[in-house]
DNA sequence: CAAGTTCATGATTAAAACTCATGATATCTT
DNA sequence: AAGATATCATGAGTTTTAATCATGAACTTG
């Protein structure tokens, strides 16, 4: 429902009227505009006579908001963002780039992805990527973002999902140890402490199973809360981790890592990326996606 | 943040889009805005020239908009009904007045409220009231209501709440059915049909316990959802009512209902005008508090 | 083929937005 | 007390924007 044209005030007198507002003053409101305060005052006078509702006082060459005014200004200011943004996401689509918004996981977003981001823009040089840390799932219309990685079940509301990866995990220790220890065989794991990760609780018991072992003989090691740290503390020699195996390809090439039982398993959660339903067409959004699906094919 | 004033398009351009992406047509925005189709044929060129974005594909004098005209007509459109709306808004200042939008309770508004509000009328013309019946508390910024009669305790998120009356509930009984069951003390109560309201279970149970009667020996009468039947079908001699006393002022005055054992109990809910705290400076809602409040001191 | 429809555009007019300068009045500093 | 500074209002004039009318080009329909 909007007002016939004769009957909405001009952008000119709301401009004016909400940057006086702001300023508590038609002089800085005249700075901020780049106009004359003569102009400011005629815009807020003409836009209160249309009106029929002063919206300031007067008192003394110094103007207050009326209770009229105060929550006009809100109402207007918010329209009036809402315009800027509208036509920001309209440019946006000038160059079929813009910037892209991106939740990334901290250890899937260091290890795999980030390495991975020049080969992007080389080949997309007119998006920016702008990385923000999300950790469990959020709600799109209430965070400025435009698309996550998330890893888990295939649920979120409103979003549209595409499965990246699937997540293998795989024991992996410094080779120092392997020579201590003697390990050669999945049983000589047993003898040895087992580092943990606090969100794959059950990753241990999982590998063991399928090695028709029985793990409740293991030797409980030191438990982290991030792969990273995992990571590093198998590579100082604290114990045998359990990893996702892109996350270690790194020390895996340079040998302080080795994989003493090349026996993955398979975790039935994945990653994927995810984008709310009404952002599909951004031309950021279809550039990354195309992309990334390329990288994990 | 507001793009700067010369990086804003203007709202002519802005309706003149708005309007031809809703009709896909230049020719019929035009006859809605009353201009030629020469100004929107204009100004639709000129926004796309300022973006530097084609908003619409044109084949034979026939337009379609593009994925980038799609997007940003419906945020346009949003930001103009906001503009719209935050500007009548300011009108209803005028007159001190307007309207008041009021969700009241089924029998409260009509056995008490709405009896009282020509004297409202009379005091203040400038406020016309629209009623809505609202059972439950409800979410203020997704219903267009300004404010609400809610019965219970004192709470509901974001909004000012000020107490109008407790509840007292009292039998009432037709004065024939007092005399056919020959009804003067307490206990006579345990044998007459009792009718019950189903919003109140346990009234009854509470009566008799403040008589110091064990009401398990009392007669089941008929039940029903409002206030209102169940004093029809005690005027009908259906059975005793427990009420609230201002529910039935009238048919006390009449003579159709009386008071058998005159001791009323007091109910720890109560009635309370609920209205949002962003509108408590609005006129009308300012007016109908401080009438309200006078009515029930 | 003629008539009707629709978007684009040239030339012109009307309306809106803006500037500069000044007036009136108040506060602050010396 | 005098002078400097600040601020909103307003007259007169200039610039910019919005809009009209008429016409062109191209298409569809009867």
């Amino acid at each position: 429902m909007n007002l016939p044209r004769s009957l909405l005030p001009s952008l000119s007198a709301l401009q004016a009227f909400e940057a006086s507002a702001r300023h508590v003053s038609f002089t800085r409101a005249a700075e901020e505009l780049n106009l004359s305060q003569g102009a400011i005052s005629r815009q807020v006078a003409s836009l209160e006579e249309m009106l029929g509702v002063p919206l300031f006082v007067r008192v003394r060459q110094r103007i207050s908001l009326t209770p009229a005014g105060t929550a006009y200004a809100e109402e207007v200011r918010d329209a009036l963002n809402r315009l800027s943004a509208a036509t920001l996401n309209a440019v946006a689509f000038k160059g079929a780039g813009g910037t892209l918004a991106l939740a990334i996981l901290p250890t899937f977003g260091t290890r795999w992805l980030i390495p991975r981001v020049p080969d992007f823009s080389q080949k997309h040089p007119e998006v920016t990527i702008n990385f923000s840390t999300r950790i469990l799932p959020f709600d799109f219309s209430r965070e400025p973002l435009d698309a996550a990685i998330h890893f888990g079940d295939p649920v979120w509301p409103g979003a549209v999902l595409h499965r990246l990866m699937g997540e293998t995990i795989i024991p992996v220790v410094s080779p120092t140890l392997v020579d201590r220890l003697q390990i050669s065989k999945p049983e000589d794991l047993l003898r040895a402490p087992l580092l943990k990760q606090a969100t794959r609780p059950r990753a241990w018991a999982e590998w063991f199973n399928a090695q028709g072992l029985d793990h409740k003989d293991a030797i409980q090691g030191p438990g982290f809360e991030q792969f990273a740290m995992v990571a590093k503390a198998a590579v100082a020699g604290l114990g045998v981790a359990i990893v996702p195996r892109f996350l270690v390809e790194e020390e895996l090439s340079s040998g302080v890592l080795t994989i003493p039982i090349n026996q993955p398993i398979e975790s039935e959660q994945a990653y994927w990326l995810v984008y709310p339903e009404e952002k599909k067409d951004r031309p950021a959004v279809r550039a990354f996606r195309s992309w990334l699906l390329d990288q994990c094919a």
